[in-house]
RNA sequence: GCGGUUGUAGUCUAGUUUGGUCUAGGACAUCAGCCUGCCACGCUGACGACCCGGGUUCAAAUCCCGGCAACCGCACCA
């Protein structure tokens, strides 16, 4: 990512200070341990942070596990090392760095051979310590800010490391995603999706990155809440079934090809045209990414102000061969992510097959049996023992392995063929055509990753839903993620007005509805304190409540008011809140 | 990690240059009470802070050193 660079001096009123500092007071979030002097990269959620995270996190799971039918599981943060190195976050998950011993600077030592020695990047990348010194020194590279001499390059492992118990060789790691969780499981899961393809499988949890230098709030956190969705497909058969609900969603891609090019040029296509003309390599991820795009225009970013960078082939993760960011933008930081769209293709199925020993595959059967000729090299075993004697078996197990059809050609042109070190004759085997049946095919599921995180989709939340009217600042939430629903307030607090509210509050608490009462201070300044915290709908009861049941309710948006009778609010709200009435609908228009 | 700037109640801040009535002032918020008739009214009262640790000094919010944290820039960012 690239952000945009700021002015030196950075405006004191800017948005990202001005929630900051809205969401310390009003109890959204702060940085933790604070009594310590607290340290970067760790948030702690209040009461309001705690419950808009849940709401935008219901949201999430409403839309992929009750509509999309994607099992959701939950696995634990710590992981044997084992499961890293299989998923070769071991091996990447770090950055070599070299210190200028001079004026300090600190460089990533693959980056530096690859701009001054002109070393690719699959070669830098693979390189030791030990190599990187070497080839630093044979280059002669220096600090490139004031050219004193470079140190030893270290690595920098960005997992957490722990130990297992009391034994100290028992290494596990702070999983750095959750989404090693769901495919270390993958054989159970595979199972309860009934065995067929495509399937999903969602998690959301803690994940940790030991950041170097963590700032920006919520936006990179060293402990953070991760969504990995993980989706299974046959990759012969990538055809997307839901496609049609989104093929006509408009994409802003900003692709790897202009940005090469060091152009900006943003590419607005349909999710239909960017499959077509290849932009996305795959249905599923463009249809993930069009759901992404929907979720985030649904928490208050309007489609212009997000867009889909698709990443160069050195910055995507080691397991991807396709990766998209999905960026809003962001006053303070510029276009800023929200959510990775990778395709992880076999990946990592292939890597814990090959780790654990265990069968990742799937099989499916074909609609018909498919029969086709086949040719088989039958080693006779009579003839190998007394050629080969006590390495007749290898010999044997090697020919039934080995290509027949490029047997078959070696023996026709020069009598024999060189199995190895071995050279077989015709008369130590049988070459038959067989006929074969094959009633299935056995495969590693292709997935496609989108990936999220929750901390960024609070404080996108937060930064769109952010307004200034009449001087007064309000959250305008969508309503159906807002902390706290509805407001009550007894329009003065005597007369047997806070009594009558608290009636009401007691009723809509038992209805299942988020419900605040406040009776302190002028009504003007709890319509105002509600506003701030984003309460979309405020009820006061007045004198008039307590001669005909009915209640005033008022929007934060617009400050407008309707009039409506009690005992009709359990149902309105209960649409109003599911977006089936707008608010006009809830009563008469009251002037108060 | 480096450099620059900064650190005073829940929040924003005055005071730091030139050490001393600073027992740290104000505003907003909060709480208690009065008031209240639809958009932060007013009044009375209460709660509440010098980032942490050393040092210099008769005396430190103020000066010095170290740590921590924040912001900005660099670097990093699957």
């Amino acid at each position: 990512m690239r952000l945009n660079r700021l002015p030196n001096e950075t405006k004191a009123t800017d948005k990202f200070t001005i929630i900051d500092e809205l969401a310390r007071r009003r109890g959204f979030f702060w940085q933790s341990n604070d009594i310590y002097g607290g340290v970067a990269g760790f948030a702690t959620y209040g009461p309001l942070g705690a419950k808009l995270k849940q709401n935008i996190e219901r949201k999430l799971r409403e839309l992929f596990v009750n509509k999309l039918g994607i099992l959701e599981i939950e696995s634990p943060i710590i992981t044997p090392a084992k499961v890293f190195e299989a998923s070769g976050h071991v091996d990447h998950f770090k950055e070599p760095m070299v210190e200028c011993l001079k004026c300090k600077k600190r460089f990533r030592a693959d980056h530096l051979l690859q701009e001054f020695a002109k070393i690719d990047e699959s070669e830098s990348e693979k390189m030791g310590l030990k190599e990187l010194k070497e080839a630093i020194e044979k280059h002669n590279i220096k600090c490139s800010e004031c050219g004193g001499t470079l140190g030893e390059p270290k690595l920098f492992l960005t997992m957490f490391k722990t130990t297992i118990g009391p034994y100290s060789q028992a290494i596990g790691y702070g999983r750095p995603e959750a989404a090693q969780g769901i495919f270390v499981e993958f054989r159970r899961l595979y199972e309860m999706a009934r065995e067929k393809l495509p399937f999903g499988v969602l998690q959301i949890g803690h994940a940790l990155r030991n950041e170097i230098s963590p700032r920006q709030g919520l936006i990179r956190l060293r402990e953070f809440t991760i969504v990995d969705l993980e989706f299974f497909f046959d990759p012969e058969e990538p055809d997307c079934l839901l496609l049609k609900d989104v093929e006509n969603e408009k994409l802003h891609l900003f692709l790897a090809e202009a940005k090469l090019r060091g152009s900006e040029e943003i590419t607005d296509v349909t999710v239909k045209e960017a499959l077509r003309k290849g932009y996305i390599k795959t249905e599923w991820q463009a249809f993930f990414m069009a759901c992404f795009q929907k979720l985030v225009e649904d928490l208050g970013v309007p489609a212009e102000k997000q867009r889909f960078i698709e990443k160069l082939p050195w910055e995507r993760a080691h397991y991807s061969i396709q990766s998209f960011d999905q960026q809003f933008y962001d006053e303070r930081w510029g276009w800023t992510e929200v959510s990775g769209h990778a395709y992880r293709t076999d990946y990592d199925l292939k890597r814990h097959m090959e780790f654990s020993g265990q069968d990742m595959r799937v099989y499916k059967e074909y609609e018909k049996p498919v029969e086709r000729e086949q040719l088989v090299i039958k080693p006779i075993m009579a003839r190998l023992g007394p050629t080969f004697k006590k390495d007749a078996a290898a010999v044997a197990k090697m020919l039934s392995k080995a290509n027949a059809e490029e047997i078959k050609v070696s023996i026709e042109k020069s009598g024999h063929y060189m199995l190895g070190k071995y050279k077989v004759l015709p008369e130590h085997m049988e070459i038959q055509r067989q006929k074969v049946v094959e009633r299935g095919r056995r495969f590693i599921p292709h997935v496609v990753e989108p990936s999220v995180g929750s901390d960024r989709l609070v404080y996108v939340a937060l930064e769109y839903a952010y307004r200034v009217k009449d001087d007064r600042t309000l959250l305008s939430f969508p309503r159906d993620i807002a902390p706290i629903q509805i407001g009550i307030y007894p329009l003065v607090s005597k007369d047997g007005l806070p009594e009558k509210a608290s009636e009401l509050h007691e009723m809509l608490l038992d209805e299942g509805f988020i419900v605040d009462y406040d009776e302190a201070g002028s009504i003007g300044r709890r319509y105002a304190r509600a506003d701030e915290i984003g309460i979309p709908l405020g009820i006061t009861v007045d004198y008039d409540t307590l001669k005909d049941n009915t209640v005033t309710i008022r929007d934060r948006d617009s400050w407008r008011q309707v009039r409506s009778s009690i005992e009709a609010l359990p149902e309105l709200l209960c649409k109003y809140f599911k977006w089936k009435i707008n608010f006009e609908d809830l009563g008469k228009p009251f002037k108060g």
